[in-house]
DNA sequence: GGACACATGTAACGGGTTACATGATTTC
DNA sequence: GAAATCATGTAACCCGTTACATGTGTCC
């Protein structure tokens, strides 16, 4: 079967054929659970969802049956065989390193040019962000512990996302609570002073195995990092 | 002074402005430091850099200064007025959402698909990407404590900017590990047994504060999220 | 029977990416 | 004095974005 592959696949695609391989969805469906799985971990726009299942189709990789309701179309995809073994070769391949973007640091980067209370009314939205993020996180939590989860044949896979999520949400609550008081006795200190309470704090942030301050150490085996990411 | 703004100026945008409001750079030091400082919050390929700080220059947002060193030229560039009330503007105003790519996350999503043996490849690598990503940690840590930080003087800032990134990092390994030691055990169990078993560790996650179990805890205060990620 | 949310998309712009190119400086 | 590395960009494609458009149930 010549799979005439042209262009490389993105994580986005994969995301969508990790879906399909679950079982059929309708493009609707699919950007809108497309949420409660990826939202945290690949967020992207749903018309970047809807374009790229038509590709998807285009290349054979997967299928998709449409039906109506009046006049209105609905398309329903499924995974085809070559779609399933794309993805299948894509889960041995090189796994891209994970990135986050945080414009709250760029806030605290920049906090010299503007006021204190700025900084700190900006990393209370942090928290807020967290908070709301742990609802979420704890509505999925329950919803799969209650055994209505739409995918419950799943919870072994599930619950290590979700774990994920919530270690996440608590760290970035610490980080902020941690940072948050310390900021507060920045008033009437001067930077002087700032810096030298700063070097004890430094001092124990906790690095655990100095892995690489010993310089005979092995370079980290080299491999394809980051493909795509846009 | 009209400035005759035209475009919404982008998170990268102030990433350079909060750059230039320490001192002055060249665009090559420019991008090569902003890999100490933005790499892991808000991370952009460089020549996005040598454009947006032109564009910053047709703005009158940063001036650069042309200087040449036999045939090749060289700019350094340094903020304006203008400039400095812009980033301080962008200081007082709503944050956007943290966001994490995680591409491990999706292997994991997908695992049915794939084998055991990949899976905790794909684990391995992200540890093992965690722990290098440390090792840079370790190098900036060290780098302040013994004085000599490229922004010395911003050391009450950047630590908790270390802090963050350490957290984070530890985070990550831990998940993994926690992970990899329960995907161990998959071998020889059926889907159901490990279920069973995920039940067990899902009641075990720990969410703070059901903020939002009580449903008539008032909603998360309404603001604008995310202006722009690309 | 009008409003509103749900369902299903398309259009167009621009930021972000990778790839390339060329001049200086250091290394051996 | 050739090779590698540092320094300084430009070109072009395309993914991801925001904005819009239209059909369809359902609430009151």
């Amino acid at each position: 079967m010549e799979t005439k592959r042209t262009r490389e696949l993105t994580t986005t695609s994969y995301t969508l054929l990790a879906q399909l391989s679950l079982r059929p969805w309708s493009t609707y469906e699919l950007a809108r659970q497309r949420v409660r799985y990826f939202r945290y971990v690949w967020p992207r726009a749903e018309s970047a969802i809807y374009r790229e299942i038509k590709n998807l189709a285009t290349e054979g990789l997967v299928v998709g049956e449409r039906h109506h309701t009046g006049r209105r179309g609905r398309t329903v995809y499924s995974i085809t065989d070559a779609g399933l073994g794309t993805l299948r070769d894509w889960l041995g391949q090189p796994v891209s390193p994970f990135a986050v973007e945080f414009e709250g640091m760029i806030r605290l980067f920049a906090a010299q040019s503007g006021t204190i209370d700025q900084l700190i009314s900006s990393l209370e939205q942090v928290k807020a962000d967290a908070e709301e993020m742990l609802g979420f996180a704890s509505d999925v939590k329950l919803e799969y512990l209650e055994g209505r989860g739409a995918i419950q044949d799943q919870v072994y896979i599930r619950t290590h996302a979700i774990d994920f999520f919530v270690s996440l949400l608590n760290m970035m609550n610490d980080w902020a609570d941690r940072t948050l008081s310390e900021v507060q006795t920045w008033e009437g200190r001067s930077i002087g002073e700032r810096n030298e309470r700063a070097m004890d704090l430094l001092r124990n942030v906790a690095v655990p195995l100095p892995v690489s301050r010993g310089n005979e150490t092995p370079v980290a085996p080299e491999r394809q990092t980051r493909r795509n990411r846009r």
